[in-house]
DNA sequence: AATGAATGAGTCTTCATTCAT
DNA sequence: CATGAATGAAGACTCATTCAT
C-alpha cells in the first residue's frame, strides 16, 4: 500500500500484452487442465494485475477461443508449407507428404490440439465442420481422383476418416509414453492411408 | 407440502437408487455438459435429498466413472453380440458387420460416448490404451491375417485408426444434423475400412 | 482446518434463519447504506456462513425486497389499529388519528422507510402506486366525503399530496436533529392537513 | 483507425470539457442510475479518455454534485423569474404562480431531481435544510401573511410539506405513464395548497 | 436408507483511480 | 490538455461436501 510498493505502470503495445497472456494461460491450461487453472494464476505468470487480463479478454473462456484460433493457424501454415515444397512430386507422394505432416505436427501439439478442441458444452459439434485440415484434405483428395490417383466414395468423409485415423493413431501411441519412434508411426500410418485411398 | 406429501417412506434399494442417479446425472451431463451440471441439480432430478447422492457415490467423478463402465459393458454386448452372430459367414463379412455394428452402435451414442471419455484433465491418455474395443478388433484383425483374409502392418495400431476413422465419420455426420442416412454412412465407412486392411 | 475448528451445524427452521439474517442486514443497511453493506458483513452479523446467506435470498437485492415487504407490513398494521380504536370518533377527529399515526409512525423508522423505498434504478416509479398507506388513506377520504365530513378535488392525489407533506415534515424536523418535540410537529400536520380536506 | 481519426487535436476549453462530461454522465445517470454507471461509460459517451475524467472532477461524486449545484442553479432561475412577472398580482394569485410553476418545473424535471438529491447514505438529511426554493417559499409565505394573505402555524414547516406535497404529486402522476393533463394536475395542486395556507 | 441445513474456500469479474507518455 | 494501459482491492455468488437428525 507504501508508495514505494506501487509499481509503475509497465506498458506494453496491446498485441505483446495479449500474446503474453495466451502464452502464460496455454502453459498452465496444458499443466493443469482449463478448469483447474484461474485467472489469478494466469495473471501472476504473465505478471501482470487481474484488471489487465480484463482489458485484452472478455472472459477467460475467451482465452480458450484465442488459443483456438491460434493453434489452427499455426497448423494450417505448416501442412500449406509441406504441400507447397511437395507439389512436384507425385500424388501418392505428395500424399504422404500431407499425412507425414499431419503425424508430426500432431505428435508435436496433441495436448494443445485437445485443449483447444475440448468441446465446451455439448451440440456444437457443428464446429467441427469448420476443420480447415479437413477441408484442405479433401480438395486435394478431389483433384488427385480428377488425376486418376486416387479413389474412394465420398470424399469429404474419406478426409475425414483419413484425419481421425491419423489422429487416433497419434494419440495411442503417446499414451504409451513420451518417447515414440515417430517414423515407425509415421510408416504405419502411411501405409494404413494410402491403403484407403488406392485406386 | 401438504400432509400426504411429506414423510411417504422414500426407502428403495441401493441397487435401484444408484441406478436412478445415474440416470439422471447422465440425462444432466449430456444436456449441459458435465463440469455445467452440479450435485444439486442431479439430486433434484433424481427426487432424492443432496445427502444421498454421497450415499452412493464418493464424489461428483464417481459418477462419471461409473457412467463411463456402465457405457463400455453395454457397447462391448452388442458389439460381441453382432460378432457372433455372424461368426459362420466370411472374414470379410464378418469385418464388415463388424464396422456396420460400430457405426449404428456410435451413430446412438456419440454423446454419451464423447462425455465418458472426455479427458479430465491430465493426460490420463493411458486410459485409452483400455478401450475394450480396440482390444477386440484387434485380436479379430490378427485372427483375420493369420487366415489369410487381411493384411496391414501393426495389428493395434491398425485397430486404432480403424475404430477413430469410424467415429471420426459418425462425429462428421451427426455435425450436420440429427437425420441421418445410416445406410449411406455404413456403406461409406465400410469402404473405406476394407480397403485399408484389404489383402 | 483442523477437526476442532470445523463447527458442528448450528440448524435452525428457515423461517427463523431467514428471518435472522434480515435483522442483520437490516442493522447494516441503516448503519452504513445498502451499497456499502457487504454479504460479507451480513453474515459475519448472522454468524452464519456465506452459503447460508444464499440459501435464503437468491441476491443481495433480495433481502432489500424483503425488508420492504416487512417493513410495508408492519407500517400498515400499525395504521390500521390505530384506525380500528378511533372509530366511533368523528370523521375530523379518525383524520387527525390517522395523520398523528403516520407522525409518529414514520418518526421512528424513517431511516427504515428510506431504505426500502430507495429506487434502485430508474423509471420502476410505478411501484409507489403499490403504497399501501395511500389506498387506505384515500379510500378513508372518499368515506368521509360521502359522509360529507371532507372536500377535495382527487381522492388519490389528494391522499399522495397528504402523505407527502406528511413526510416531508418529519423528514425535515429529523434533519435538524435526533431530538424532535413529536407533540408540536404533530400539531403543525394535522392543522395543515385538516385545511386541505376542509369542507 | 484511418490517419484522419487519430491525432486530431482534441483540446477544448475547460469549461466545455466539463460542461460535455457532465452532460454525458447526466444522460447515463438519468438512464441507468448512478451507481449502475461507469466513468468507463462516461468517457465513451463523452468521447474522451480516461484521465481526462480526472483532469475535471476529483471522483465520480464529484460529477453529481456539480450535477445538482447546476439543478438548482436552473430551478431557481425558473421561479424566480415566475415570481417576478407575477409580482404585480393578488398574494393568492401570486401563491398559484409559485405552485404551478413548481408542478411544470418538475414535471419536466422530476427524475433529474430524484438524482441529484438521492441521499448516498448516511443521515446527510440536513442537506435538504439548504433546499433554497424551501427557504424562498418560506420567505413568501410569511410576506403574505404579513399582509394578511396567508395562514398556518408554522412558515417553514408549511412550506416543507406544501413542497413536498407538490413533489409527491407530480411523482404519483409521472408513475402512471409518461403522458400527464398537465393542467389538470396543476389546478389539483393549487387547490389543494390554497386550501391549506388559506386564512 | 434418507434428509437438507450448513459450510467456506474458491472463482470470476468489475471499476474507480493513477501516471508515464 | 489529453491519453489509455495498468492497477488491485473488493465484491457477489457457487458448489462439492459434511453431518446431526
Amino acid at each position: 500500500m507504501t508508495v514505494a510498493d506501487r509499481q509503475r505502470p509497465r506498458t506494453k503495445p496491446p498485441e505483446i500484452r495479449r500474446e503474453e497472456l495466451m502464452d502464460a494461460a496455454q502453459r498452465l491450461f496444458l499443466e493443469k487442465g482449463f478448469a483447474a487453472t484461474s485467472v489469478a494464476e494466469i495473471v501472476e505468470a504473465a505478471d501482470v494485475a487481474k484488471g489487465t487480463f480484463y482489458l485484452h479478454f472478455q472472459t477467460k473462456d475467451d482465452v480458450l477461443a484465442g488459443l483456438k484460433i491460434r493453434f489452427i493457424e499455426q497448423f494450417c501454415q505448416k501442412v500449406d508449407a509441406a504441400n507447397a515444397a511437395a507439389a512436384a512430386g507425385s500424388w501418392m507422394h505428395r500424399f504422404d507428404v500431407w499425412m507425414e505432416t499431419c503425424v508430426f505436427g500432431y505428435l508435436d501439439a496433441v495436448p494443445l490440439h485437445d485443449l483447444v478442441f475440448q468441446q465446451f458444452h455439448p451440440a456444437k459439434r457443428g464446429m467441427k465442420r469448420a476443420n480447415p485440415i479437413v477441408t484442405r484434405l479433401t480438395s486435394f483428395l478431389l483433384e488427385g481422383r480428377d488425376a486418376g490417383a486416387f479413389s474412394f466414395v465420398d470424399a469429404r468423409l474419406t478426409a475425414v476418416m483419413l484425419f481421425n485415423a491419423m489422429h487416433g493413431a497419434v494419440d495411442d501411441c503417446l499414451a504409451d509414453g513420451p518417447s515414440v519412434d515417430r517414423q515407425k508411426l509415421a510408416g504405419t500410418v502411411t501405409d494404413f492411408c494410402r491403403r484407403a485411398v488406392s485406386s
